[in-house]
DNA sequence: AGCTAAGTTACGAAATTCGTAATCGTCAAG
DNA sequence: CTTGACGATTACGAATTTCGTAACTTAGCT
């Protein structure tokens, strides 16, 4: 992870179909090189994932969650990052223990992911925030 | 947005290099008409962006912001949008206006990016989390 | 100087994307 | 029922990108 790198990765984030050539063009090596470092960084797991970020029309939300103190967050938290329409799971510090970042088709998506977030047994809470609007840095 | 647009969305979520020819397969249609639809999407602003998501090994936080009742949030989000090292700006309801996503080298730089935060004019409040990990959907 | 390992470059082959023309399907007007 | 028109889909060759691999640097060490 050096300069370079981080060059790289800048550039995907705003574009992550820029082609390998292009890249190297603007960080001033050779396409080779770049892919062996995307290579790298995406074994290394420093690249998670290449993916879109969508504006459907549909309703964001934040989702937090409270869970009993005894209870292993990690195991939950894996568990609703399978469930339809969520994009990520983050466990937090504060008062809450997990955050849900959903993307519903209607309110009424949302409010039926509450529901299934609320019927686990290691909730405890839940406390909602929809998503206005949305700007990418 | 019908249900074929949909699932070559699902399936760039995941993914977002798989080659159309493959969705085209997984989907029942022709890469011709993946391109068509992809593209669509990408001019009406259903696709917002190809990026890469990372794990650095920096410090992501949430950075709950509130600002002052007569002010314009939108100008303020867009703002920060600009910031090095913020993901996401959300405006949001709940007590918090704005949520800023954030991704620092170090807490040092989270700091940092709090402290900018406040000295915004238009912030009367800040509330911040520490993003402990992370689990995509 | 000589050796080694990691990183970079070079280049032909394979795969993907792209441009575009032909085809299909649906629907409404005649 | 036929015709025309429009949008979506398919087909296919050309351009571009990605990929595999071998040769080549570079830096560190003895």
């Amino acid at each position: 992870m050096d300069e370079l790198d981080r060059r790289i990765l800048d550039i995907l984030r705003r574009d992550a179909r820029t082609p390998y050539t292009e890249i190297a063009d603007e960080v001033g090596t050779s396409e080779g090189t770049v892919r062996n470092r995307v290579e790298r960084m995406n074994e290394d797991g420093v690249i998670e994932r290449f993916t879109v970020t969508t504006r459907t029309g549909n309703v964001k939300a934040m989702i937090e969650v409270g869970v009993a103190v005894d209870v292993e967050t990690g195991e939950v938290s894996e568990r609703m990052a399978e469930w339809e329409e969520v994009d990520f799971v983050w466990m937090v510090s504060g008062e809450q223990d997990i955050v849900l970042v959903v993307d519903a088709a209607d309110t009424r998506g949302v409010n039926e992911l509450i529901t299934q977030a609320r019927e686990q047994d290691e909730v405890v809470s839940t406390k909602t925030r929809l998503i206005l609007d949305e700007h990418l840095g």
